[in-house]
DNA sequence: TGCGCCGGTCGATGTCATCAAGCATTTTTC
DNA sequence: GAAAAATGCTTGATGACATCGACCGGCGCA
């Protein structure tokens, strides 16, 4: 699926997505347009979907961050995913099997900020909060095969 | 915090962090050494940690995604935490307030996999597993203030 | 009022991305 | 099994870009 070179070109883009083409190549020991080809293809193909930014919430005040449960009452379920979407201190929420419909990460500077994010939810679903207080595994790739 | 031209620039460059200089520059209205400068300042001040590629796992072969809920048996805390640690699939994990210690996300290619990869852990912690059916709010930047 | 600082522009210079041409190796086809 | 075609690479030329120094205007402050 991916050979070596791909592996590395990618492994190498985790870690700086803004380095040069040049130095990309050299890292893996090809020309410039050989790597911009591989790339191109890499994106073509849909493994790499983009390149963005890591942004530290918390050097934007939000210290707090928390894992939230949700299960709507019944018939309630497109309102609250409505909810949440519109709730920007939600950095992503997922739809997942089981009694708890969603689960999802907030972002919020106080206590006090997740209290009035949920009583926004509350009438809607039963909620389970869990404050995140360490992160033993950053964000990271699965295996590249 | 940030200004209204370094709000831009943040929201300009999650959209696509291999921008050049200049289109990222005349985007906010800036000249490029101005633009430079303010880049180099937010990576600074910490606002940006990196810049990074955004990996679909699903191309990779990992079109599974689970939500595994860990609670270690008394004492084995750390044994717990080491072996989430070294599992790869797990792309990420939060260690939380409450009942369940830890939250992490699983990328697999099969139920299978999920099964071998809990059957490491299960006598060293209760896990609870939901399969991720959708992501109805993908990965997001929380308001920038 | 005058001084110094901050954040900006402009223009020159060296680095980089990209394109076309060509080459070696592998795959396909008859 | 040999000719043809397709891959994937390199090299060198060209135009775009990042970066640096010099300079400028507005603002806070003694």
């Amino acid at each position: 699926m991916l050979d070596d070179i791909d592996r590395r070109m990618v492994e190498t883009l985790v870690e700086d997505a803004r380095i040069s083409l040049k130095e990309l190549a050299q890292r893996v020991g090809l020309s410039s347009p050989s790597a911009s080809e591989r790339l191109k293809r890499l994106e073509e193909r849909g493994v790499i979907r983009g390149f963005t930014v890591d942004v530290d919430p918390a050097a934007l005040g939000y210290t707090l961050q928390a894992i939230v449960r949700i299960r709507p009452l019944p018939g309630k379920l497109h309102v609250v995913q409505d909810l949440i979407q519109q709730i920007p201190q939600f950095s992503e929420c997922d739809k997942v099997t089981g009694d708890d419909c969603f689960v999802g990460r907030l972002h919020i500077r106080s206590i006090d900020e997740l209290d009035t994010i949920l009583d926004r939810i509350a009438d809607k679903a039963e909620t389970s909060s869990s404050i995140v207080k360490a992160q033993p595994v950053k964000r990271r790739l699965p295996p590249l095969l």
